[in-house]
DNA sequence: TCGCAATACTTGATAGTGTCAAGTCGTGGC
DNA sequence: GCCACGACTTGACACTATCAAGTATTGCGA
């Protein structure tokens, strides 16, 4: 149950982030909070934009495990429904993470091999379950266009829920999961047809 | 030629956004580079978060012309993929409003009256291409359905190309609207039945 | 057991930030 | 003439990230 500074922190600065967005996150309040100087969690992240880095590998580590996972392989919109609800799922249960993930501004994954690894993962799950859904006849070209078509979805959906205006329009969790469903199924019959 | 001061500052905020995020924008840096005194810009904006109401209203009122506008109607699948279109041009055009428009951190749309109703009309008007699209005989709740799975993938390519990781993957402009170009038509097939 | 180097912090200082509270200065209207 | 009001300045405060230097503690090789 001892938890390490760092790990106290980088908590900490995930629920910040989720209950109040990115952009007034002080590492001096999170040190506050946790009882340590203001230079502490400095010693474990070396810059401010060193945590929300970290945040964003958690991030997408978290993404991919959450993403993949056994599918029951009934049919292809079986799965795309399936992509849809675990991406928009895993926002909302991962508020923190997700509003970094995919803000390039805060956290260059680019600088981060580590990171960078991390997503390049994270988009390759993405692509092998539109590849199953599409199937082997589609040429790697279709297959491109798809996947970015699912991606744009389900992203799309996510972020407008999590920070958009949809969030005020389905307001309890079964009109979201039902809407996801039925945007997603809509959208797998146009995917389908190869 | 003679701007005011507070479009100078606007523009000069929407600008910052463009190039390096909401975060770091400075009222103090943008004064100094207007060469008034730092508190020069909040007589006309009364806080930090007032800018950005302020940018997401323009950029409401700009999205909502972007959006709409005469389009032929040959077929439903083409009013889809203008969508798109528009869509994912108008956020690379204006950059700068787009980032703040759905960042509900930022600018609290709904404590401003005039940009909740910006937001709306935005949010209609969308509505009423997608009703266009479906026809008449679809259910309200059905337009409800392909008007969110509509906004959600245009949404999501946008965000995907300005902010997420689709900018690397498709460099020219050639090859970003060829994509959303068939992204769109491939979801618009599943869109079309009712 | 001594020393020593690395780790995990603390304390102090600096520059930059938003924001409150007072000025100043010119212009239009009575 | 004056005076009120809008546009701006100046000064101060609390807060922030970050640099630089200090201090414990701990593990380890001699």
């Amino acid at each position: 149950m001892t938890q390490t500074l760092r790990e106290k922190v980088l908590k900490a600065a995930v629920k910040y982030v989720a209950e109040n967005g990115p952009d007034g996150l002080s590492f001096r309040q999170i040190a506050a909070d946790a009882g340590v100087s203001h230079q502490a969690p400095y010693h474990h992240f070396g810059d401010r934009s060193a945590i929300f880095n970290e945040i964003a590998l958690e991030g997408f580590k978290k993404f991919s495990e959450a993403i993949s996972g056994p599918a029951r392989v009934d049919e292809d919109r079986e799965i795309c429904v399936r992509l849809c609800e675990r991406y928009v799922d895993f926002a909302i249960a991962n508020k923190g993470h997700f509003r970094v993930m995919f803000r390039a501004d805060l956290c260059q994954i680019g600088e981060s091999p580590e990171t960078q690894k991390a997503a390049d993962d994270a988009f390759d799950t993405l692509l092998d379950a539109v590849s199953e859904m599409v199937g082997d006849s589609a040429s790697i070209d279709q297959i491109r266009v798809q996947a970015t078509a699912m991606w744009s979805l389900a992203h799309g959906l996510a972020t407008l829920i999590i920070d958009g205006p949809l969030e005020k329009k389905i307001g309890k969790v079964s009109d979201r999961r039902a809407l996801v469903r039925s945007v997603a199924q809509r959208a797998a019959e146009g995917f389908r047809r190869g």
